[in-house]
DNA sequence: CACAATTCAATTGCGCACAACTGAATGGCG
DNA sequence: CGCCATTCAGTTGTGCGCAATTGAATTGTG
């Protein structure tokens, strides 16, 4: 399927994300306010490309992940149990931004899989610890070039996806309060 | 700020992303080889980043288009038809890189909400034309703010989003292309 | 101590994403 | 023309993402 960036008219940008140049940014960032339209258009851009990128990564870690039987989304939390050892749901949550409606089926099957252990905190019934097995410890040495395979196939600097990461955070957590803000009300 | 070498986190960057600065990037750009940790960790903070990013997206999305009774993915066809009036299925597939898999259940929703039509082509029996009933037209106007409100809940001026456009279609290109090349070989 | 509010994991229900497959329509080629 | 490969939409099955709810454990308060 593949869609080659550039389907819609605004496309011919010099690829210049670090140092300013003309770009889709200066015909929208005249001196007149911005038109509504303008904006439903890079609304568009916006979010076809944030939602395309997206699904881009998670295809190629679909690949790369096949061998090691993890999906995505498993991956992402075997990647936080290796970096912590041992945490209970809710830590794993708050590290990926999931809750419990979606860590519970994953982490069942992850356990099922004879990755992970669960089990009952004793200091708080309420809790459920989640830990690595031996299996779950091994296959972070499988995994270990996936990391770079993954970096390599962005086809971008090491620079470039640092800043990338930092704009993405910007906007998350300006999104987060925006609808934290929009949820108070009341 | 100088981030010490070591096991840091890769947390404290400048805000920097328009013009060059010293941040974690240069500490992984060094002379020296990437190490797999290294990797490892920008690997996390990258995959990590775009998840959230793309689901925070997602959740401010949702609270636009509940009056609407949209879905983003619902939203983001509408999007589409709005553009360009009327596309057979495959059409509306390549503009927002989905499927007929993900496609047919969701415009079968937006068929039975009234807001659009679905036709076989008389010219090819295969294809399927989705065009917007008047319901679907007049949804447009409704949906007039939900982009400027998106765009101010970033936090991000404009010029800024158009940079991370860039970035963004950029990654996916070359994400697209790497898995078609890994799954070209055999 | 009793009792209400809160916290936590799990479950249910719905919608999306994607692989794999089905089946009909089309186009190419001998 | 007959046959086969291709193209298209749709279906099925699995897994995520999230809202809403449930039920047990804990905490706070009188």
């Amino acid at each position: 399927m593949a869609t080659p960036p550039g389907t819609a008219p605004l496309d011919a940008v010099p690829l210049a994300a670090a140092h300013p140049g003309p770009t889709d940014a200066d015909r929208l960032h005249g001196e007149q306010p911005l038109r509504d339209e303008d904006l439903l258009r890079l609304d568009q851009q916006i979010c076809f490309s944030l939602n395309a990128a997206s699904r881009a990564f998670g295809g190629v870690y679909r690949v790369l992940l096949k061998d090691l039987g993890l999906t995505y989304p498993q991956y992402l939390v075997m990647l936080v149990l290796w970096e912590h050892g041992e945490l209970p749901v809710k830590r794993i949550g708050e590290h990926l931004r999931l809750d419990s409606g979606t860590l519970s089926p994953l982490l069942k099957r992850l356990e099922a899989a004879g990755l992970v252990r669960r089990e009952r905190s004793p200091e708080d019934e309420r809790s459920v610890t989640v830990s690595l097995t031996d299996a779950g410890r091994e296959l972070r040495d499988r995994a270990g070039q996936v990391p770079r395979t993954l970096l390599t196939a962005t086809g971008l600097p090491v620079e470039d996806l640092a800043a990338l990461r930092v704009l993405l955070d910007r906007v998350t957590g300006a999104l987060d309060s925006a609808v934290l803000a929009d949820g108070a009300e009341d």
